[in-house]
DNA sequence: GAAACCTTGACACAACCGTGGTAAGGTTCC
DNA sequence: GGAACCTTACCACGGTTGTGTCAAGGTTTC
């Protein structure tokens, strides 16, 4: 039926075989497999990858980037862990009125905090 | 006052001063400069130095990654366009039940097809 | 049973990431 | 005016990304 080989799978998204088993192995597109072991790819994959290569290439990110993207929406510490860091960048404190300057910093602190106790160590709580 | 130079800011941080340079033309953390371009590090700045290195190792993680995170919740645009393709990802078609699966493909395309006419070319609208 | 596909694994290679070093030159401090 | 710092700009080097090719072996199809 309509399930596609990779080479077939390949040719009408416009990647190579190749390709198609590395963005497989970088977790972000994972066909079916035949249970000889052969990969088949559906309609929704096809879409998928068709969009993968436009989300590329329209913003010049790797595949990594995407993956690390990934990561961040299925890991909640780390998602809340990056967010905490970078909210405490935009402007700098000389740049900020004092009256908010206290704010700003003691929210930025309760962020921080809230993450290192959420995490003693390296792994979840 | 409480400004450090470079090479000062390296060893109370742990950084090597070439990381520290590094850091900045990385994007993450810029410090003022002084009027003969000598790099100041603030508090605010050593404080963030040193949570980078812990965000960094706990999550094993790389700068351009933080860096990517960045760039995410800068620009609007990128961050949904990721989040429309990753919307589409987690469970296939095949391991919903259909009245769900509908919705899930209409929520989809909107998603995307907003993102594709919110953005014609490849710069913003 | 041979052709044409598929699988994983390896070698290769340019480009970038994370680091270190070093050189050539300006600043600060005593 | 010299020591000790700073700046930028390069060379280097192991590791990762993105990509191709090739080999050795299993599957499907006629």
């Amino acid at each position: 039926m309509n399930a596609l080989t990779i080479q077939e799978a390949a040719q009408t998204t416009d990647w190579s075989p190749r390709m198609l088993r590395y963005i497989e192995r970088a977790g972000l597109i994972e066909p079916q497999r035949s249970e000889a072991g052969y990969r088949l790819y559906g309609p929704a994959e096809l879409q998928r990858l068709r969009t993968l290569r436009e989300l590329a290439t329209r913003f010049d990110i790797g595949l990594a980037e995407i993956g690390f993207a990934q990561r961040l929406r299925g890991d909640d510490e780390l998602a809340g862990a990056v967010d905490a860091w970078l909210e405490a960048q935009p402007r700098r404190p000389e740049d900020v009125p004092p009256a908010e300057w206290l704010r700003w910093e003691q929210d930025k602190h309760t962020k921080l905090l809230a993450l290192a106790r959420a995490t003693p160590a390296t792994t979840h709580a």
